[in-house]
RNA sequence: GGAGCUGUGGUGUAGUGGCCUAACAUGCCUGCCUGUCACGCAGGAGAUCGCGGGUUCGACUCCCGUCAGCUCCGCCA
């Protein structure tokens, strides 16, 4: 028994009614987010995407109509008219928006009935992922699940605002591309019209906006979707959104000071919380020695401290012995931490073990000194200078990490973040920006015995490292930057090469041959050849950034339709098998799974 | 590719070898109820304990495998 709207109209969102409303007729449209049956008289709050209100079906609206009153369950699809009056004496509900007055329906529709859905739509149930993936379409009806849309509609709007105020055009970059080397896995797409050839969906529009560039665009930006076929995490899906820009005629702080300032003007619009610009900014090598991250949270301290001239006459060959072939002995001072158990300890060794670490040695400071394994091994003079360095007081606990640079920074610097978690050292409501920059250009890569581009091959080195890309690629530092939030990359970016000689140079520390550079990026080094203005640019991740505004631990909340670990759309069951007849038309014969016809 | 956690009526949980013919809450159904707002009261239905195999006299419980979800490492220029 579904009715239609028959002309009813709606005139006011169950969100919007207040006591000054008392008296007026409206006529409402929402789902029964739940009734209470009286007998003599029936409640229902209504809802829509802007809230809730009571509405009250009496006896008085006759027999014909309370009888149909009766029969409404949650979720149904209700049109109502009636007149809005402030509650009776007593019954106004504080915890209500619109607790100061009710409806009382003269007449109703119902539009839609509903199956009883498979979990209680409101905020306070917790659902399994699974369940709540599978009925996306209901799970998107919790308010709080619609908010963080709305977070992200507001955020994105800002964006769009903030930069075409400022003189960006936004550009649609095409989706079928070509498939390029280097970097994330590309998802690919057959080609009906050419046998054996594929596209690719873009990782970001990166040649496409610095071509932009060369076509004298100026200033360019896109809310773009792209596309990475790597494995998921809580902060990453298999498609995902940016905010790409890209810039003519600027250097590093140009950019830098712009992306602060739309950072601030989008956090005023859509949360209303200020940001004080310009931002702190931090080189790589400091934030690695420091916080042993490229992305650090500074909300809090534990920084790691460099103890090797400490320890580096000690009787202790596991730290002397790393040092010796290069290694690191650093160490964070878990404050308070002096009565963890040996369970605790040896937990916190098995998480260093993640990031490499072959083990976890400790101070404990007590009230009758320091109580280690490993004392044995120091003079006195050699604890109290680690002690001293450290900071330690009684009650401390100091962890030390021994072993090559990248070990040391990753466990020691993910021990800090769990240990910060932990003792709740995080203030909930900070936002921590900063910029890091100076990255190195390039990174080696011990599984192809190569250089590679720690951001992308088409980021500038600074002028001033440009002659030690030959003779020390490890000390090349990059015009690169990137903004990190409560210790998440939001975003990251940087000044490109705009002089074809300079990319050619790039790609032959690569590794690329001057034929290989022409196949795959030729298109980008013929550009080059017909006026190139310097640029630069940056995206953010938009799924990230409304995620931390929305205090989510996961970017599935603040997308309508996520994917699974296992990049499966549990609601439409992607992927799946597809007919025969497709898979030839796409001139794909191998034996695989296939529908059936 | 790897590690860890989880899987029990619709939902959320309890149950760690026989007390289980599986418990509790909520939801659902029926009846009563004119001021509730997580309404209340009474009654009722609803689970081959993710799936497959094994151990055992006996398995929700132990073992192996597998599937799914989540978190993480690798990976993500």
């Amino acid at each position: 028994m579904s009715e239609t709207l028959q002309g009813w109209k709606r005139t006011h969102t169950c969100g919007e009614l207040r006591g000054q409303d008392a008296g007026k007729t409206v006529i409402l449209m929402g789902w029964v987010n739940r009734r209470r049956d009286h007998g003599g008289v029936i409640f229902v709050d209504l809802r829509d995407r802007e809230g809730m209100v009571q509405v009250v079906f009496s006896p008085q609206i006759g027999e014909v109509l309370f009888n149909k009153a009766e029969t409404v369950r949650n979720e149904f699809v209700l049109a109502l008219t009636g007149v809005v009056s402030a509650r009776p004496e007593g019954t106004v509900n504080p915890n209500m928006a619109t607790g100061e007055i009710e409806v009382n329906i003269t007449d109703f529709k119902i539009l839609s009935t509903a199956k009883t859905p498979p979990f209680y739509l409101t905020d306070e149930v917790e659902v399994d992922e699974m369940v709540r993936l599978k009925y996306r379409y209901l799970d998107l009806r919790r308010p709080f699940m619609q908010q963080g849309l709305i977070l992200r509609h507001k955020t994105v709007k800002a964006i769009r605002d903030y930069m075409s105020e400022r003189g960006f055009l936004e550009v649609e970059t095409p989706l079928l591309i070509r498939s390029t080397p280097e970097g994330a896995r590309d998802f690919l797409v057959p080609s009906r019209l050419h046998e054996g050839e594929f596209y690719s969906l873009p990782q970001s529009p990166q040649l496409f906006k610095q071509l932009l560039m060369v076509a004298g665009m100026d200033k360019y930006f896109q809310i773009a979707r792209c596309f990475r076929d790597e494995d998921l995490r809580a902060d990453r899906q298999p498609e995902f959104t940016q905010l790409d820009v890209e810039m003519s005629f600027v250097e590093r702080d140009d950019i830098l000071t712009l992306m602060e300032g739309m950072m601030a003007h989008v956090f005023k619009t859509a949360l209303n919380k200020e940001i004080k610009t310009p931002l702190p900014r931090l080189s790589y090598a400091e934030a690695l020695a420091r916080f042993g991250v490229d992305k650090p949270d500074l909300r809090f301290g534990m920084e790691l401290v460099d103890i090797g001239a400490e320890i580096q006459n000690s009787e202790f060959k596991v730290f002397t012995q790393v040092l010796a072939s290069g290694g690191q002995v650093k160490a964070i001072n878990a404050k308070t931490c002096a009565h963890y158990s040996r369970k605790d300890l040896d937990d916190l060794t098995k998480f260093a073990g993640i990031y490499g670490a072959k083990g976890l040695a400790y101070f404990i400071l007590t009230e009758e000194g320091v109580k280690s394994p490993i004392t044995k091994f120091f003079s006195e003079e050699q604890i109290q200078a680690i002690v001293q360095k450290l900071d330690g007081k009684t009650g401390d606990l100091l962890l030390f990490v021994a072993d090559k640079p990248a070990v040391v920074a990753a466990s020691l610097g993910h021990l800090r973040l769990e240990l910060g978690r932990r003792l709740n050292l995080i203030d909930p409501e900070e936002l921590n920006f900063l910029w890091v920059v100076d990255f190195p250009l390039l990174e080696y890569d011990e599984e192809e015995k190569r250089w590679a581009a720690m951001h992308h091959p088409f980021t500038s080195p600074r002028e001033e490292d440009i002659p030690y890309m030959d003779s020390d690629p490890g000390r090349v530092k990059a015009v690169a930057y990137d903004m990190v939030l409560n210790g998440v990359e939001v975003g990251g970016g940087s000044i490109r090469i705009h002089r074809r000689r300079l990319q050619e140079k790039m790609f032959q520390t690569l590794g690329f041959s001057s034929s290989e550079a022409q196949e795959k990026f030729g298109f980008l080094l013929d550009a080059f050849e017909y006026g190139v203005p310097p640029h630069g640019g940056i995206a953010f991740g938009i799924d990230r950034l409304v995620m931390l505004m929305a205090n989510r631990n996961t970017i599935r909340d603040v997308i309508a339709f996520p994917k699974t670990q296992s990049a499966m759309d549990l609601m439409c069951q992607a992927p799946s098998p597809v007919a025969e007849r497709q898979l030839q038309e796409l001139h794909i014969r191998t034996k695989i799974k296939t529908k059936n016809e």
